[in-house]
DNA sequence: GTAGGGTTAG
């Protein structure tokens, strides 16, 4: 065998072993050092190797070996090391392979050797020279607009992202997947959607993938009229639920965020395979919808599969006993979420326990156990912490809470009006005042609270507190004054506490009767058919008067009202929340 | 050899 024929068949050998992901060492090693005299493919492929497997030193070495001994590298050379410098965020080194190039000269320019240097900069944070590549390069592809486009979505700036896409003169499945992708993964799920039907206009293919940022985008709209039809779109193109393990667990996601945990567990019991998204987004569904005991029991038929749970099943079944109020079960969780499944325990659950203790009333331990974490504690720890402090009107630790917010998220207004909801409750009106200077001060307007319903064919009707702009005000107001009445003879009281103005009572039942979810629910009576049910989404945290009303108001009505606030669903029926006036 | 995907708490 001559010298070429020989290094082609080694490094043959060798990339299939290490795609067959057997150790470099020592079977691909030895196979190398058979050859006396490698060639650039051989050491490559060896380099690869390690750079695939770790650790990155060794395929360093061995670049600087093969220097050594005379070889030059191919541009595969430098595409293995930059992956490999990309996925160990290793920028130091990757500067300095990127200088190699230069000195070597040639290589720079090359295409596969500039689209994994841009892939290695942005991986490793560092979007501007990555850019800097993009622009140096003497030839581009598609790749390389994607890339860089991926990376401005990924970092929030979808306009830079729209920009190079509007520039980038061959447009393929990939790059439209990503502009879909990226509206939905910035909140932007109208955008999402109008991307991807300009993306069917011009002829381009979909795959799951573009599916699957389609589904979130609907998730995120929260509307049945979008859920059924993204589904449809999904099946007719042969990337059906049954079939697809990605898609099947978008949709459980998609169906939860809807309002329908019961279409959600359709599709996950349809599905041939299942993994730990799968059960996860059921498991958070059911929790996020206040069926609990669903959820553990999901969790329970879970562990006897092959599937493990990771951090994000826990946080899910957490949740669950959180807001049934299953103190126990949640601790025990807790504390063998390591020892029995290898998950060692996250701010984020932390903050899932301390909401555990802190709505069963144990603000003191839930304190406490703040104070044990082994890292820093978090907003959401802390806003946990604040929130249970409203539920049951303490103050004194909301104070603690709050101070450590205020630090925390200095602009996130939530806070300033949960503590300012406390001070109300316990009629500490000078703190009320004192924070709302604060508020002014630092420039922070209050969230306007917002409601809508889904009337017919899908219409949405959006109201704001005290809204009078709909065309059919007068007929809602009449509808919802009709209702106090029978509300009122069903035993139905105001709750004037969840004003936290200080005026007067009367001041108070009429601020409470403008809420936008009344306004909804009264649209939602005149808009919708007997018997239907009525969906109602709103953008801040339902108040207790709100929910007490519509418990009442769906056992005067019969009617089923699903609300979903910013957290949670709440289903009322026939008196009865599905919270168990827990949340 | 290079690009796009799903679940996360207040």
């Amino acid at each position: 065998m001559g010298l070429e024929q020989c290094c082609y068949v080694f490094t043959k050998l060798i990339r299939i072993l290490t795609r067959l992901d057997v150790p470099v060492h020592p079977y691909p090693y030895l196979v190398f050092q058979q050859v006396k005299y490698p060639n650039p493919f051989l050491w490559t492929a060896l380099i690869r190797g390690y750079a695939i497997q770790g650790p990155l030193s060794e395929s360093v070495v061995l670049y600087n070996r093969m220097r050594r001994e005379g070889t030059g590298p191919v541009s595969f050379t430098f595409s293995a090391l930059f992956k490999a410098c990309g996925a160990v965020l290793d920028v130091n080194l990757g500067r300095q392979i990127h200088a190699q190039t230069i000195v070597i000269g040639g290589f720079a320019s090359d295409l596969y050797v500039g689209n994994t240097m841009i892939d290695m900069y942005v991986k490793c944070g560092f979007l501007n020279c990555g850019r800097k590549v993009f622009e140096e390069m003497g030839e581009r592809d598609v790749v390389s607009w994607t890339e860089l486009i991926v990376a401005y979505a990924k970092h929030g700036d979808m306009d830079s992202a729209g920009e190079l896409f509007q520039g980038l003169p061959v447009k393929d499945m990939v790059a439209w997947t990503a502009m879909v992708t990226g509206y939905a993964q910035n909140a932007r799920p109208r955008e999402a959607l109008q991307c991807f039907e300009k993306m069917q206009e011009v002829g381009v293919e979909t795959d799951d993938v573009t599916l699957v940022g389609v589904i979130s985008a609907c998730a995120q709209l929260g509307a049945a009229k979008y859920a059924n039809w993204v589904r449809d779109v999904a099946e007719k193109s042969g990337f059906g639920p049954t079939e697809n393990v990605v898609v099947g667990s978008a949709l459980i996601d998609m169906y939860s965020k809807c309002g329908s945990v019961e279409e959600a567990y359709k599709i996950f019991e349809g599905m041939k395979e299942r993994n730990v998204f799968s059960y996860s987004s059921m498991i958070v569904g059911f929790a996020m919808h206040g069926c609990a005991h669903a959820a553990m029991q999901l969790f329970h038929e879970m562990l006897k599969t092959e599937t493990k749970p990771n951090k994000v099943t826990f946080i899910g079944v957490l949740t669950a006993c959180s807001h049934a109020g299953l103190v126990e079960q949640g601790r025990q969780l807790f504390l063998t979420m390591d020892k029995c499944f290898g998950v060692a325990p996250s701010a984020d659950h932390y903050a899932c326990m301390v909401d555990l203790l802190g709505r069963a009333g144990q603000l003191e331990e839930a304190l406490e156990l703040v104070g044990t974490m082994p890292m820093e504690p978090h907003g959401g720890v802390w806003g946990a912490l604040l929130g249970a402090c409203r539920i049951h009107g303490n103050p004194d630790i909301a104070q603690i809470a709050a101070n450590h917010l205020f630090e925390l998220e200095p602009n996130r207004i939530g806070n300033y009006i949960l503590l300012s909801n406390i001070y109300a409750s316990a009629g500490r009106w000078d703190d009320v005042s004192s924070l709302r200077k604060l508020m002014r001060k630092k420039g922070l307007k209050k969230n306007p609270g917002c409601s809508w319903v889904e009337a017919k064919k899908g219409v949405i009707h959006e109201f704001y507190a005290g809204d009078t702009s709909h065309p059919k005000s007068i007929e809602i107001k009449q509808t919802l004054d009709d209702l106090l009445d029978i509300l009122k003879a069903h035993g139905y009281q105001p709750i004037l506490s969840s004003v936290t103005y200080d005026v007067s009572n009367e001041e108070k039942r009429r601020i409470l009767m403008s809420h936008s979810e009344k306004l909804a629910l009264a649209y939602g009576l005149l808009s919708t058919d007997a018997g239907c049910l009525i969906k109602i989404m709103k953008n801040v945290r339902i108040c207790e008067d709100c929910h007490a009303f519509m418990c009442s108001a769906s056992q005067a009505t019969g009617r089923e009202i699903v609300i979903r606030d910013n957290v949670r669903f709440h289903h009322f029926h026939d008196g009865a929340c599905s919270c168990g006036n827990f949340w």
